[in-house]
RNA sequence: GGCUGGGUAGCUCAGCUGGUUAGAGCGCUGGUCUCAUAAGCCGGAGGUCGGGGGUUCGAGUCCCCCCCCCGCCA
C-alpha cells in the first residue's frame, strides 16, 4: 500500500516556530508509523516561496529575492533536520520542476474552459494579498485582518471557476464524511460552500515573484496567485505535469493543515483537482493552535515559543511526546513549562523509565541481566492477553490522527507491567525459592516495554530504539510484525544495564516568558494566529519603518462615560469621544488603579485602528495606552488638552 | 446579527440511541511494598452535571427560555 503524507509548505516570511513544528510532529509521526508497518510511504514538506510579501520583504534587506527565500528556507529545513524529520521531500515553490508543474495544471484548466479572463476591481490589502469588498472594511477603508491601510485597484486577472464547483464539492463532502477532520471543521467548510462560491482571480499583475502564466498564453505581465501556486506543491512533487515519476503516491492520505489554512485546503484545493481530473486526497486534517501559558504567543510579547529552545532543555523527543499526547487533534494547545514537566515525569519518568529500571534491577540480581520469555505465557497469560488487547486497539486512533488518545490507551500497558510486578512480587518469590516465577514476571515486563516501545517508535524514534537497544532487538517492520501482528515474545537476550532514561525534572528548564506587557486593554482570549501569513514581518534587526509605525492610528480621546463592568475587579467601561460622529466604547483593564468619576472629563491615548474585541461580552473598540510598572500603572495622556481625536505621532 | 460546537470533580476531559450509588488522568490525601528515577501498588476526599421551567415511573442525557465561552460567517 503507498502512503503520502503532507505538511504545508511553509510561508518563507519568517522563521519556523511552534506551530510548525507541531504539524510537522504529527506529519512525521504519521508517516513514522506509516513505514513500521511497511507501508511504502512518501513524506513531503517544504517551503512557499512567492508572492509580494517575499518580493518586498527582500527589497527591504536589499538582497535579491531568490537569496533572500533560499535563506529563510533554509532554516526552515535546517531545524527539520536537527528535529531528525523524516521528509522524503522538501519541496520550494522555486523548484524549476514546480514551477512547470504548476504552468502544465493552469494549461489544463485553461483548456477545461475552467479559467478564463476578466478584470478585478476592489480594495486590496497588499500585506494579506487579498482583496476585500467595502462592506468588510474598517473605519478609514483599513483591512478588516491585518487593519492596514487597503488600496483601490483594478487589475486583468484570471479566474477561476469556483462557483462551478459548489455542488461537487457539497456532494463530495456528503460522500465523505472523513475528508475534512476534526468533524468540527467539516461543518464550518460545508456551511461557507453551502453559502456560495465567487469564482477566484488566479493571477496577478501587481508584482513579479511567482510562477508566470504558460507561454502559450503570452500573458507576460501575469503571474500566478499565491494560493494557486502553493497547493498544486502536493502534486508537482510526485513529478505533476513534468516526470510524473511519482504520481502513482497521489491521492495522498492525510493533508495536515493548520486551522487557519483548512478553508484553502478543503475547497479550493479539491476544486483544483476536480478540474484537472485529479482524484482528492483522503483526509485534510486540521489541527489547532498554541498559546503560551494561556496567552496568545506573539513577537511583541516575547512569549514565542522558540522549538529550538524547548528541544535543548527538555529534550527534542520530550517535547515531542507533549505536544502529541496533550491536546486531541484539533483543539488548541496551551504550552508551559509546569505541563511539560508534569508529562515529562508523570509519564515518562515515572510510568514508562522507572518500569524499565525495574526489570534492569531484579534482573541483574536474579538472573545476571539473562531474561528468558520461556515461562511468560505459563505465568502471565493474563496480563499477556490484556496488553494484547491495548496494542490491536491502537491502529484506529492512528487513523483518526487521535495521537493523544494513541498513547494514552498505549500507556494502559506500562500499568499493566507495573501492576504485574507488584502483584507477583519477584522479591518474595526468589526467597521462596520459585526462581522460575519470579524471571517470568520480569520476562513479562521485558515484553510489554519492548511491544509498548514499537507503537511508540513513531513518536519518539531515538528514544524508543535506545529501549529496544536495552532489551536486545531493534524496532523494524520485522520486529512489529513479530511482536505485534503476531504477538510474538523476546528471545532470550541478556538486558543492558542503562542510565534511567527520564531523569525526573524537579525545576523548570528555561527562563520564563516574560509577563505580557502591560495593556490597558488587550483582547486575552483571542486565539494566537500561528500558521497566518497576515502576521507582520519584522526585520532581523527588530527595527520596523516609520511606515509600519504609523500603521497604528493613536489619537486623544476625552473620556464622556466611565462606569465599572459588573463581576470585573479589573474592567472599566468607557465612553470616549475621538473625535467621530459617536463616542467609542473602550473596555479597559485599569479599575485597580483609576476609579470610574476620577476619568470622566480626562484626556488619554487610545489606539483607534484596532480591531475590536468582545470583554466579559462586551465590545471593546480600541486600547488605552499605559505604563505598568511595580508601583502600578498610568495612563499616558497629552500634557496639554488637545481637541478629541487628534493623531498621535 | 446568523449558524455550528460547548458549559460535568481543583485542572484537562469521557459519559452512545434517557434507567441501579456520575467516570478517567493529573493534582491533593491516608496506607503499603522495597525490584525501581522520593518511582510503584491499594484506598480516600472533592461534583445541586451553567441557570430556570417542562416531558417522563425515571434526565447530565429529550423539549422550551435565559446566561456564558470557542469557532465559522456577515
Amino acid at each position: 500500500m503507498k502512503n503520502y503524507i503532507t505538511t504545508p509548505i511553509y510561508y518563507v516570511n519568517g522563521e519556523a516556530h511552534i506551530g510548525h513544528a507541531y504539524t510537522t510532529f504529527i506529519a512525521d509521526s504519521l508517516a513514522r508509523y506509516s513505514r513500521l508497518q511497511g507501508n511504502e510511504t512518501y513524506f513531503l514538506t517544504g517551503t512557499d516561496e512567492h508572492g509580494q510579501k517575499i518580493e518586498e520583504a527582500a527589497k527591504k534587506l536589499e538582497k535579491p529575492t531568490q537569496q533572500f527565500a533560499d535563506e529563510i528556507s533554509a532554516t526552515f529545513r535546517n531545524l527539520w533536520d536537527e528535529f531528525d524529520i523524516s521528509y522524503d521531500q522538501f519541496i520550494r515553490t522555486t523548484d524549476e520542476s514546480h514551477k512547470k508543474g504548476v504552468q502544465a495544471a493552469f494549461s489544463k484548466m485553461y483548456e477545461n474552459g475552467d479559467i478564463y479572463k476578466d478584470f478585478y476591481e476592489g480594495n486590496y490589502c497588499v500585506s494579506c494579498e487579498t482583496f476585500f469588498p467595502e462592506s468588510q472594511l474598517m473605519d478609514g477603508g483599513c483591512c478588516p485582518d491585518c487593519g492596514r491601510a487597503t488600496t483601490i485597484l483594478k487589475e486583468e486577472s484570471y479566474f477561476f471557476r469556483l462557483s462551478k464547483y459548489e455542488k461537487p464539492l457539497l456532494e463530495y463532502y456528503e460522500a465523505h464524511p472523513e475528508f475534512i477532520l476534526p468533524k468540527s471543521r467539516r461543518n464550518e467548510v460545508i456551511s461557507f460552500v453551502k453559502g456560495g462560491l465567487n469564482d477566484l482571480s488566479v493571477t496577478r499583475t501587481s508584482f513579479s515573484w511567482g510562477v508566470h502564466l504558460p507561454e502559450s498564453l503570452n500573458e507576460p505581465k501575469h503571474v500566478m496567485y499565491v494560493w494557486l501556486d502553493a497547493l498544486m506543491n502536493y502534486v508537482t512533487a510526485l513529478g505533476y505535469g513534468s516526470d510524473e515519476a511519482k504520481m502513482d503516491f497521489w491521492p495522498a492520505n492525510v493533508q495536515l493543515v493548520g486551522k487557519d489554512i483548512l478553508r484553502f485546503h478543503a475547497i479550493y484545493w479539491p476544486a483544483f483537482l476536480m478540474s484537472l481530473g485529479l482524484p482528492l486526497p483522503k483526509h485534510i486534517g486540521a489541527h489547532g493552535w498554541w498559546t503560551r501559558d494561556g496567552e496568545k504567543m506573539s513577537k511583541s510579547k516575547g512569549n514565542v515559543v522558540d522549538p529550538r529552545e524547548v528541544a535543548q532543555h527538555y529534550g527534542a523527543e520530550n517535547f515531542r511526546y507533549f505536544m502529541m499526547r496533550e491536546v486531541p487533534f484539533g483543539q488548541d494547545g496551551d504550552f508551559s513549562q509546569r505541563a511539560l514537566i508534569d508529562r515529562m515525569n508523570s509519564d515518562l519518568s515515572n510510568d514508562l523509565g522507572n518500569l524499565l529500571n525495574r526489570i534492569i534491577g531484579m534482573s541483574e540480581k536474579y538472573s545476571d541481566f539473562v531474561i528468558d520469555s520461556v515461562d511468560v505465557e505459563k505465568y502471565h497469560a493474563k496480563e499477556l492477553n490484556d496488553a494484547h488487547t491495548i496494542l490491536d486497539s491502537l491502529h484506529t486512533y492512528f487513523y483518526e490522527l487521535q495521537l493523544h488518545r494513541f498513547l494514552e490507551e498505549l500507556w494502559k500497558v506500562f500499568t499493566i507491567g507495573n501492576k504485574a510486578i507488584e502483584e507477583h512480587a519477584p522479591w518474595v518469590k526468589i526467597k521462596e525459592g520459585r526462581n522460575d516465577e519470579a524471571l517470568a514476571t520480569v520476562a513479562l515486563v521485558a515484553n510489554l516495554l519492548a511491544k509498548a516501545s514499537v507503537m511508540l517508535h513513531s513518536i519518539m524514534p531515538s528514544t524508543t530504539a535506545k529501549i529496544a537497544d536495552a532489551l536486545g532487538f531493534e524496532i523494524t517492520t520485522e520486529s512489529y510484525n513479530r511482536l505485534i501482528i503476531n504477538k510474538g515474545l523476546l528471545e532470550t537476550f541478556t538486558i543492558k544495564k542503562i542510565p534511567p532514561l527520564f531523569p525526573r525534572v524537579e525545576e523548570p528548564l528555561m527562563q520564563e516568558a516574560p509577563k505580557a506587557m502591560s495593556e490597558a486593554s488587550v483582547p486575552k482570549v483571542e486565539q494566537a494566529k500561528m500558521e497566518d501569513k497576515k502576521e507582520t514581518t519584522v526585520s532581523p534587526d527588530g527595527l520596523i519603518t516609520i511606515d509600519q509605525f504609523f500603521q497604528s492610528s493613536i489619537k486623544i480621546g476625552t473620556v464622556l462615560a466611565a462606569e465599572e463592568v459588573p463581576k470585573s475587579s479589573k474592567l472599566l467601561k468607557l465612553h470616549i469621544d475621538l473625535g467621530e460622529e459617536s463616542p467609542r466604547q473602550i473596555i479597559a483593564g485599569i479599575r485597580e488603579y483609576y476609579s470610574a468619576e476620577s476619568l470622566i472629563g480626562t484626556q488619554v491615548c487610545a489606539v483607534a485602528n484596532l480591531k475590536p474585541a468582545k470583554l466579559m461580552g462586551m465590545l471593546s473598540e480600541g486600547m488605552l495606552l499605559a505604563a505598568k510598572d511595580s508601583d502600578g500603572l498610568s495612563l499616558i495622556r497629552p500634557e496639554k488638552t488637545r481637541k478629541s481625536g487628534s493623531s498621535v505621532g
